[in-house]
DNA sequence: AGGCGTACCTGAGGGC
DNA sequence: TGCCCTCAGGTACGCC
């Protein structure tokens, strides 16, 4: 599942891709995969519209038009926006087809229909529930000592939750903690100012190795080419259930946390 | 407000 | 072999 390091894989790919094409017509199979502002036809408001950039918030891509409205899509699980240089069949399990006149072809595939794609207007605040860009300069382990403090959840449930930090999913949630030496059902606010700071330097360090592998393709994840990531070689934990700890040798569980799958080493994760 | 449960979906995979 | 059942999980939303 797209999680910030596929997303932003993607966003980067896309930007060499799309930006300065001019959307001809775009074309919506599946009504509920898009949104728009009340008043507004999607596909008709897309139209005549060229991308003139391409950007990432937590695990949404946002790709701004001449019009200063801004394309904001959510993959949800299964979602993919795949670019085609030259017209062809649409990917498999294409909603929404946005065609450029130039020929080519962005699609919006979703098996599981659970993304979405949503016109925003300018200035209009979409993303205001999205907690701090784990990535940004403002995101210092001094920040993430308080904004832990006193929160009684287990700390993987505050790691997945977009509203404090954006862009977290399952995979680097279990990653990360594993990294770090902290046990996922750990609250958050048992944790001492060493284990937030090593917690800290492991999210940012799992986040941007994946970056640099192109992401982590365990089902669904390809970019906007179509290709694969490489992380999914690089998981320590995520979906290793029974194998091998890499660093003790036990063989790590999987227990069910706030209802998601939770990979584990029971002797490394100990904090 | 925060925290929790549930709906949304369908492909994959296990059991028999 | 093939059918049936269950599971996977990010986000929105409703409820207490």
């Amino acid at each position: 599942m797209p999680e910030l390091p596929e997303v932003e894989t993607i966003a980067r790919g896309l930007r060499d891709l799309v930006i300065g094409r001019t959307v001809r017509r775009a074309r919506v199979g599946l009504r509920k995969m898009t949104v728009a502002p009340a008043g507004v036809n999607f596909s008709r408001a897309l139209a005549g519209e060229a991308i003139t950039g391409v950007g990432r918030r937590g695990k949404y891509i946002v790709m701004q038009l001449t019009s200063g409205r801004s394309l904001v899509t959510s993959l949800r699980m299964t979602g993919r926006l795949v670019f085609q240089r030259t017209a062809r069949s649409p990917h498999p399990y294409t909603h929404v087809r946005i065609d450029f006149e130039d020929d080519s072809r962005l699609c919006f595939a979703d098996s599981r229909q659970f993304g979405r794609m949503r016109l925003v207007e300018p200035g209009e605040p979409w993303a205001e529930a999205l907690g701090i860009e784990p990535l940004s300069e403002h995101f210092t382990p001094q920040r993430f000592i308080g904004m832990l403090s006193g929160r009684r959840v287990p700390v993987k449930v505050f790691l997945l939750d977009q509203r404090r930090i954006a862009g977290i999913g399952n995979i680097y949630a279990c990653e990360a903690l594993w990294e770090a030496g902290i046990r996922p059902t750990t609250q958050a606010k048992a944790l001492t100012k060493p284990a937030i700071r090593r917690l800290h330097t492991a999210l940012v360090d799992v986040l941007n190795r994946a970056i640099e592998m192109r992401g982590t393709s365990v089902d669904d994840y390809v970019d906007a080419d179509g290709l694969r990531g490489g992380f999914q070689n690089e998981l320590s934990v995520y979906g290793r259930h029974g194998k091998a700890c890499v660093r003790c040798g036990r063989p790590l569980v999987r227990t069910v946390l706030a209802q998601r799958g939770t990979w584990w080493c029971t002797r490394c994760q100990h904090k």
